[in-house]
Order: C-alpha cells, then structure tokens, then sequence
DNA sequence: TATAAACCTACCAAACTGATATGTAAGTTA
DNA sequence: TAACTTACATATCAGTTTGGTAGGTTTATA
C-alpha cells in the first residue's frame, strides 16, 4: 500500500479542522467522534502535524488544535510526505536508497521513474481546500 | 511501498526471458545468474507465473521457462497484478474491502480515486515489449 | 544410472502497521 | 487551591508482510 492510515487519517484530520475552522480551538476528542477514529492513534498523527507546522496545540480546558496555514496554503502531498516518509512506488527510487549498479542496464528503471512522475504530478496539484470542497484542483467558483 | 520485489522482480525475469528467447528453454539459474537474484527466490516468482500462464516450465536437464505469449502481448499490469495482488494505493478502495459507510461523505475518497485512476491508467499503458526496448509505449519504429 | 533441472513444502528474521496503555505537563474554572 | 480538561510523552504489542533460506521430490535427458 502506497499510502497508509496515519496518511489517510492525517488528511482527513485536516480536513475536518478547516471544515471546522473559527477563532478558538478543537479538541481532539471532537474530531476523533465525528471521523470515527481511536483519540488515541490520532494523538501520533496530529504529533506529527505540530511538529511540521501544521497545526498548534493549546493545553488545558478551551484548548485542543488549529491550522497554522489557510488551507489552500496547505498542499496535500506535503501533508503526506510527513506522514509517510517515502511516496515513491519502488525501493530502486527511493531517496536514500544505496545507487543501484545495475542502473545503467535496467530495463525497468524508467518504467518505475513514470509511473513515480505520474503519482507525483497528481499529489503536487492538490491542497486541502480542494478535498474541502470535494472538486477537482483548479475549478473553483464554478458554483 | 507500492510495488514490491516480487512484481519488480517478475517483470525483470520476464523481460530476460523475451530478449533471451529462441526455440529452447532458459534454465532458471542463467537468469539468476544474470539478474543478480537469489535462484531460490526467483523459484517462488516463476511459480506464481507459471501459474498465471505467462511462461511455460520443463524439467530435467536441457529444461527451464520460455514465454508462453510474445512480449507485445504481457500487459506490464496484468504480470504486477498477478504478483502483489492489490495495486492499490489506499486501503479503501481495496477490490474485496468492506464499503466504508463513510463513503458517501469522505472528503478523501474521490481523490484517492483520482490517484488510483492515474496510476491504472499508466500501468495499463506497457507491455512488455516496451520494456525491452526502453522506448515509451507507441513510440514504435521512430528510427 | 548419473545429472540437471523444475517443482514443492516448510521455516524464519526483520520490518511495518495499526494500534493500546499509562502516564505527565500545562492550562482553565470553581 | 483543588478539580478538571486537554495536549503531550513513552512504552508496549499482536498481527501481517517482506524477502528470503533450506531441504527434499519429481521429471526428463545423456
């Protein structure tokens, strides 16, 4: 699998707080209810999303977390990239992957570098507030 | 990972098969030998598409596995299917999954499906004798 | 009969996945 | 100040997948 829950849920999280946006914050619990997901496991999720700036915590009561960025400031395959560390299809591609000696030669090399191109043509063209609006990136106001 | 090296390493075998072809058989070792694979792993490969009819297996001496089709006709997506048997990118939208009941309202869903069309899409367009001749599918017979 | 090959079955270590459990620290309110 | 609420921290864990290895059996050829 490409992608994995911590991928999935982190979007989805994000998703719910911008759909939820306003001055004060959202408790965890509450996006936990309404996205049906263990408070718990997305505690490890959200940790990583203040650690890569896109939420901040607030402690105590009245506390829970916020966007730092507008949402069509976030882009979803930055998101991702955090939580997943490699989005690459093959091992061959991966980044610090040891430089394959058969390179040169391999017949499916540039196979493996489209398909890479083509997955990552499409994450690079959405951000958060694409998902929001469940359209395609770039139809905007179409009503 | 969405490609593992069972389906890197089936297409790797297949294609030696196709630029090794003649009227007898190839003896698994030679591949392995000129792969760089373990033979004993390469075992449980071929199995599987030997199984899948896309090559043939003789034994005893002066045997070994031939394609069974020409190279123009192994589709590169229906060999990887038949190795990870999911290619997927998200569990969602896995063929046997249970529907999500959140289905309906996911901010996700289409947007995974998006990507799962992208990547179908590209696989669905090699087959294996783009392979070995390193070109793009439909660039025949440029020079 | 010796040999070469496919074929078969079982096992295994390491990593990854998707969590749960049990706290502690920091704010808010009564 | 005590109670409460919330984020934040750390450890553990069961199950699955991945990428193999080991050892043996069957079938064909010379």
């Amino acid at each position: 699998m490409l992608i994995s829950t911590k991928g999935r849920y982190a979007l989805r999280i994000l998703v719910d707080m911008a759909e939820h946006q306003s001055e004060s914050f959202i408790p965890l619990k509450e996006i936990a209810d309404r996205q049906e997901i263990s408070e718990k496991y997305l505690e490890r999720i959200v940790k990583e999303l203040v650690k890569n700036n896109f939420v901040t915590g607030l402690r105590g009561k009245g506390g829970g977390y916020r966007l730092r960025m507008e949402p069509d400031q976030i882009r979803v395959d930055a998101v991702l990239r955090c939580m997943e560390e490699s989005l690459v299809p093959v091992a061959c591609l991966e980044d610090g992957a040891p430089p394959c000696p058969r390179a040169a030669s391999c017949r499916t090399l540039d196979f493996w570098r489209g398909l890479d191109d083509v997955i990552r043509n499409y994450l690079s063209g959405y951000c958060l507030s694409d998902l929001m609006r469940k359209g395609q990136p770039g139809n905007d106001y179409i009503i």
